[in-house]
DNA sequence: TAATTACAGATAATAAAAGTCTATAATATC
DNA sequence: GATATTATAGACTTTTATTATCTGTAATTA
């Protein structure tokens, strides 16, 4: 079991666009060359980002994606239930003929309950002081 | 992201042999007609735990699979751990050049921890009793 | 109008998991 | 000692999900 990519991916974008000069933007294609990522793979976690209401972007010569406006506020959880789904890790695969549900999986329910917990309260303004000073000026520098 | 059917099978597995009375065993034939799976997979994933130090085997007629005597107190991680491995489920794919390591990577592993945690904390044992009445029968009617 | 950018969908490549098959070794029972 | 029953091991195939690429379209600014 591991995270995707992708979650890896979005997660070091957000904290990237967190520290980008307010009303600023910065393309998809500067963020891949950052990461050093093909530019059609990202854009595709990108969207899933856009659609979820995470960041913003604009077409066109000198647009880009910036985080919301209104969002100072996004979580770990944000991030990875946007570009992961809301499923939980565990699923029972037996059936059973209870009304509790599985025992098995209440455990796992819980368990996952508490890394959640732990991630909900992770904010990406929290890491914005901690962005190395090169990756900030290589934002700053490519930003639109 | 998601846990193995291996994972699913293994704690169902743990359960049901927790059940059986001191001394017993029970067969891979009759665990995986039980869970309606293939014998041969299922055997995989109990060498896996045998070789774990979880549960015993014996070999030949009447022999089978019981829990590890001296080990009344399996966790649900120690079963984890023994089908998926040790590896954490993330890992920074980003070359950093900071001697703190990745400050998502961090944050992930903090996460991860607390799910961990309450895993170290649940035992088999404390199962036992909530198996039910028709799982539990069957089980002592194919026992060795 | 041209350059730059995001967006979308089809497709291919890769990797991991799930599952099967076959042969071998050990043990209890008869 | 022969036989049936069981576990063990490894090669192999199938399936699935992820990762990544390719191509074309639409929007926007200069």
């Amino acid at each position: 079991m591991k995270y995707s990519k992708a979650t890896n991916y979005a997660l070091h974008t957000m904290v990237y666009l967190i520290t980008l000069p307010k009303g600023r933007t910065i393309g998809m294609q500067s963020l891949a060359e950052i990461q050093d990522l093909s530019p059609t793979y990202l854009s595709k976690i990108l969207t899933k980002l856009a659609k979820g209401g995470l960041i913003e972007s604009t077409p066109g010569v000198k647009g880009g994606y910036k985080v919301s406006k209104s969002r100072d506020d996004i979580s770990f959880l944000d991030v990875i239930k946007t570009v992961e789904g809301e499923t939980n890790l565990f699923h029972c695969s037996i059936e059973h003929n209870q009304n509790k549900g599985c025992m098995i999986e209440n455990v796992m329910i819980q368990a996952e309950e508490n890394m959640k917990e732990e991630l909900a309260n992770t904010f990406l303004i929290d890491l914005a002081d901690q962005v190395d000073e090169n990756s900030r000026s290589l934002i700053k520098g490519k930003a639109n």
